[in-house]
DNA sequence: CGACATGTTGAACCTCATCAACCGACGTGG
DNA sequence: CCACGTCGGTTGATGAGGTTCAACATGTCG
């Protein structure tokens, strides 16, 4: 019926995981909720995998026979209309998880965004290290939470919010990341500057949008000063507090 | 700074929980997770309460001290831009469970839709029957996953969805739960009733569109013979199948 | 009955999508 | 080396889908 499917892709190789007290991601990843003992039988069974932009990782309509942590690069998670539109719903950076446990069927493709970097986990042993270790799914629980939260805050932005506020939102969120993953939280009204994980189809797909729209907006955010693009895929952000007004964000009143 | 806030209603009354084993959602709620001697701990602090249409059940702003089990009517999750713009996030009928575990704050409004019956579990000790019974984790778990999973098809509805595939879409859910509650799964191609258990300003709301473009394309669909309106909340699908195609969404080849 | 809330319908307007041309960067092959 | 095609992005002109504003209809309750 649906032509539209993507096909996962081939995987060219897998390497297998060393040591994970060595891996970045260790400590702030689902398996930060794992002791050394229980840890090491998770190594065990991990492999590492690459993977291209525009790579499909797990699909719709294919059971994924793995989990994995995202080690370097962007996912997003997207679904299709019959007729091939598409929307963006989910981004996922490192050390998020990727995969849904309880039912091997995700409602969505993952493809990198970036190239990307993880680490897999066979299906079958991931789920018996779960049922042993209760704190695991635990820490994957509050995951899903965080993640339902995300969700939701993005149902306002899709539903409610104008192109301009759409993507002063979305570069507000990566300029946040970009300043909590480089030391603690920084002062609110401070320069930041990143890269854009996605193409211009990407940021579209991911705001409900056409890509003539975000070209535009970004242009009429730049000519207002509320950003500075250096390449198509660098920018700066003067005052994240100004940015953030203008993307409907209430900032709560931190210090 | 945002005056845009909703107060949560008084408790104008609270019963205690008589006996769990005559509860209409016993089964299909997350308490059918647990065993009769762990029910009847949790029936030990539950309390049964009933909000009226339109009242506020938690707060966004306010750390809510309860979880609770819907028996009957409809929520509405919502969230609010400063400027008073609205979008719902989710709906939540019976069994549903309400409030979020692990930190007492939600990011969003819990409404009654409709008049509402709860059964309301004080925070403090429904987190430790948690601790004590992993099951009970588990199933909010899975619980927290489909809500996830329909979080992201929404954003897809939002996202991409015509204002004509948007209203058939949300008739459609509507539809397919009445028919899945009646008995089991009924032939695809079949007569369903129902009534609508949002205002046309919730249904907007719900959709990211207004009330005018909901009305008028409710009035459309009906001149279209997809559906039937016979009062302003009493809708009518003849054919299941022939509205889904409408609304974009690939039924699975079911038998 | 009149007042008020909820929903419908109409007309004008505006934001964003669509279609199309263009630009610069990059890679390829003659 | 340069012509060429391609790809990602920008910019412009036009139009449609949905919003806005306003009037009207219907239903409910005192």
């Amino acid at each position: 019926m649906n032509d539209q499917s993507k096909k996962i892709a081939d995987i060219t190789g897998s390497v297998r995981v060393s040591k994970c007290d060595v891996c970045a991601i260790r400590h702030r990843a689902v398996c930060g909720a794992l002791s050394d003992v229980e840890l090491s039988k998770l190594s065990q069974i991990s492999r590492q995998r690459k993977y291209k932009a525009e790579q499909i990782i797990m699909s719709d309509d294919e059971p994924s026979d793995f989990f994995a942590n995202i080690i370097s690069g962007t996912v997003k998670l997207t679904k299709l209309l019959p007729d091939g539109r598409q929307q963006i719903v989910g981004l996922q950076f490192a050390p998020d998880f990727l995969g849904r446990t309880y039912g091997a069927q995700i409602p969505y493709y993952a493809e990198a965004a970036t190239d990307v970097e993880l680490c897999c986990f066979p299906r079958k042993g991931f789920e018996e290290i779960l049922e042993e270790f209760p704190d695991l799914e635990n820490r994957l629980f509050k995951n899903t939470l965080d993640e339902l939260d995300a969700a939701r805050e993005w149902m306002l932005l899709l539903g409610r919010k104008t192109a301009k506020e759409k993507i002063a939102s979305f570069i507000y969120m990566l300029a946040s990341r970009a300043t909590s993953i480089g030391c603690g939280h920084t002062a609110l009204s401070e320069f930041v500057s990143f890269t854009l994980p996605l193409s211009r189809a990407d940021v579209a797909d991911y705001l409900g949008l056409t890509i003539e729209t975000v070209s535009r907006q970004i242009t009429r955010l730049k000519t207002e000063g509320l950003i500075q693009v250096t390449s198509n895929r660098e920018i700066i952000v003067p005052d994240l507090a100004v940015l953030s007004k203008v993307a409907g964000i209430e900032v709560s009143d931190l210090i």
